[in-house]
RNA sequence: GGACCUGUAGUGCAGCCUGGAGUGCACGUCGGCCUGUCAAGCCGAAGGUCGCGGGUUCAAAUCCCGUCAGGUCCGCCA
């Protein structure tokens, strides 16, 4: 650990001390973590900083209790032989003829900090000030801030220069609901809270920035989730003169330097698969790879069935290894849940043993014919006590069901099992060629998968007026463990081409003026061709902790329903403000529900 | 907007299905004892709006309805 100068109060870290210092007087400073009277002549006290925990011995009694605040001078000595505690990284020494200061009292701390008690989130949160103590948060906001040096020394290593962009923002229309804040100086109009820096940064790039790069706050109001806060942190990176694979490097090399820093893991391999082969293999967008369960497309298996529920444009299916053991309560529920998910139904097929050869035990056994059976053991690769699970339907709504059950029975069978040991591992993978237009809106527009100043293939130019929605783009996703840690594209800088877009989406000329004016105006004047990607921090280092909520990498985190339980936040604000804003509140308004028109909003 | 899970002492839980006195466990807290413990030990004590409101019942932590809070997920997140 680095040593700091010494203060006044503190010479040294508590879980620094060792053996080799043995005999000198030192200074620790921290909390009781816990203290264990013997009577009038003797008593230990554990002091604990965020490196680690000293015993300090006491000759007699000592009043203080977990959680005070002491500066405690003792002399450094070995333990007497039999005492030595293997547990704590100091546990070869402790304080000895101690001197101990008593800086502040403490309360019972509402939640306990040993390592042994875990006590409810809600309760955390409300005390957060106490469970950033706790070993297990201090690990992650260090962990963190490491994370952030080490990415932010290697952008600058590329040549990347950091830039700060405004965070009250113009709102724009497009995209994720954005937080307002009401001008004061102008009644009426508000500033909207970026939901990412990207337009700033494309302007940047016209600025002849040319490497960009910002550890950038954005804001979506938005329902939150386990890996989803209103406010979250990206690597935002943009650079011109660039291609797909040059942003790829770039990011790929500050991952790898990241991961190198934070675990010692030298040169992680960072897969690539395009959107196509992912959502035909995995249901999703943003595979996990730690396990295979991959999806089968049996179509051709079955295109003259007599089954009626294989009857379909497609027919998928995922084969669960020792599933035939799973219980009839499990399968059903495995049907409710793809009932739930938008299938009409799932159907299952245990793997049998038949004498040398295997049959089905399934609801529909009966019903299968000879080359049913034989479609199931050709394409499936099938041995005894597998499980087959089989949607059919719309090839699309069919792999996003599967892939969803897959990512269940993923994590149940091969993350959370015996062979748990899979948790920790980091499978990165880049998904490439999105889609351009992500399906259709109520007026029958295509609607962008990324944003719209996203750059089509460059092979698919010719569908844009033809077949909008079979354009691929040059949008990428990073993706880690089933996460989907940031993405990215090449940009439109092209007026030409952002107009075919602006058509594909429907959006006439004057319109988009009206919703990107300043943008478009820009790249009226020498626009570079440029690029960028942005990773979601938040989820990056809770990846490499381990955690499964990235409520536990931020300091302050709010619950789901929005609320900081430590402060109370959302507030009300004084009537004298809101006059002062121009802002009148009104209960019979829709009141956070979704309002998704002009006209419901104000009837 | 919707589905599911949870809410009992400062903390973590059991009790709930099958109604019968706040019945209980562990940690912590407080007091006493204790000179080598380390999740110290031993003895004793205090500590409860069973989230909140209503209903059923002779009787509700327990059954029913509503509501609030926390969580997981769907929708949502260009």
């Amino acid at each position: 650990m680095q040593f700091k100068e010494a203060t006044k109060y503190r010479t040294n870290y508590c879980g620094t001390l060792s053996a080799e210092d043995v005999g000198s007087r030192v200074t620790v400073s921290g909390w009781v973590a816990k203290r264990r009277e013997h009577g009038e002549h003797l008593a230990f006290v554990d002091l604990r900083d965020y490196t680690g925990i000293i015993q300090c011995v006491v000759d007699g009694s000592v009043d203080v209790r977990s959680e005070y605040v002491l500066s405690v001078t003792g002399t450094l000595s070995k333990r007497p032989e039999g005492t030595v505690n293997d547990k704590i990284s100091t546990g070869e020494v402790e304080l000895t003829d101690c001197e101990v200061e008593i800086i502040s009292n403490s309360d019972t701390p509402p939640v306990p900090l040993d390592e042994y008690s875990y006590s409810e989130e809600s309760a955390r949160l409300k005390y957060r000030y106490i469970d950033i103590r706790n070993p297990r948060m201090q690990r992650n906001l260090r962990l963190r801030s490491a994370m952030n040096a080490s990415l932010r020394q290697s952008m600058i290593e590329q040549g990347f220069v950091e830039v700060e962009t405004p965070l009250l923002w113009t709102p724009t229309p497009e995209g994720a609901r954005e937080f307002v804040v009401p001008s004061r100086r102008q009644v009426g109009s508000f500033y909207a809270l970026p939901q990412s820096p990207q337009i700033a940064k494309q302007l940047l790039m016209v600025g002849g920035v040319d490497r960009y790069f910002q550890i950038a706050r954005c804001l979506r109001d938005e329902d939150l989730r386990a890996d989803r806060q209103f406010e979250f942190t990206q690597l935002d990176i943009e650079a011109s003169f660039v291609d797909e694979i040059d942003v790829m490097g770039f990011i790929s090399k500050a991952l790898k330097k990241t991961v190198s820093d934070l675990l010692g893991i030298e040169d992680i391999d960072i897969e690539k698969i395009t959107w196509l082969e992912s959502m035909r293999s995995y249901g999703v967008d943003k595979p996990d790879l730690r396990y295979d369960l991959k999806i089968h497309d049996i179509s051709e298996y079955f295109k003259d069935t007599e089954v009626n529920a294989l009857k379909a444009e497609s027919v998928q299916a995922i084969v669960v290894k020792g599933g035939a053991e799973f219980s009839r309560k499990r399968l059903d529920d495995l049907v409710k849940r793809a009932i739930e998910l938008g299938a009409k139904g799932l159907l299952w097929l245990k793997v049998v043993p038949d004498g040398e050869s295997i049959s089905f035990d399934s609801p529909i056994s009966k019903f299968l014919k000879e080359k049913d059976i034989l479609g199931f053991k050709e394409s499936l690769n099938l041995s005894a006590s597998d499980l087959v699970l089989v949607i059919s339907g719309q090839w699309r709504a069919s792999v996003e069901v599967l892939g969803a059950i897959r990512s269940e029975l993923g994590k149940e069978l091969y993350l959370n099992s015996e062979a748990k040991g899979n948790n920790r591992e980091l499978k990165f993978v880049w998904v490439t060629e999105f889609p351009l237009f992500d399906g259709l809106d109520d007026s029958g527009n295509p609607i962008s998968a990324h944003h719209p100043f996203t750059m089509p293939h460059s092979q698919d130019l010719d569908l844009l007026e033809t077949e909008p929605l079979k354009v691929r783009s040059s949008a990428y996703d990073l993706v880690c463990n089933g996460w989907e840690l940031g993405s990215g594209s090449i940009r439109i800088h092209s007026r030409e081409i952002q107009e075919k877009v602006f058509k594909s989406l429907g959006l006439s000329i004057q319109e988009a003026q009206e919703k990107f004016g300043f943008l478009l105006d820009a790249f009226k004047y020498g626009a570079p061709p440029h690029g960028g990607f942005a990773i979601g921090l938040d989820r990056l280092v809770a990846l490499i902790a381990g955690e499964d909520s990235i409520r536990e990498v931020i300091a302050f985190p709010k619950t789901q329903s929005g609320a900081d339980l430590m402060t109370g936040a959302p507030g009300e604000i004084s009537g004298l403000l809101m006059r002062e804003l121009g802002i009148k509140f009104s209960k019979e308004l829709h009141g956070g529900q979704r309002v998704k028109s002009e006209k419901e909003a104000f009837s």
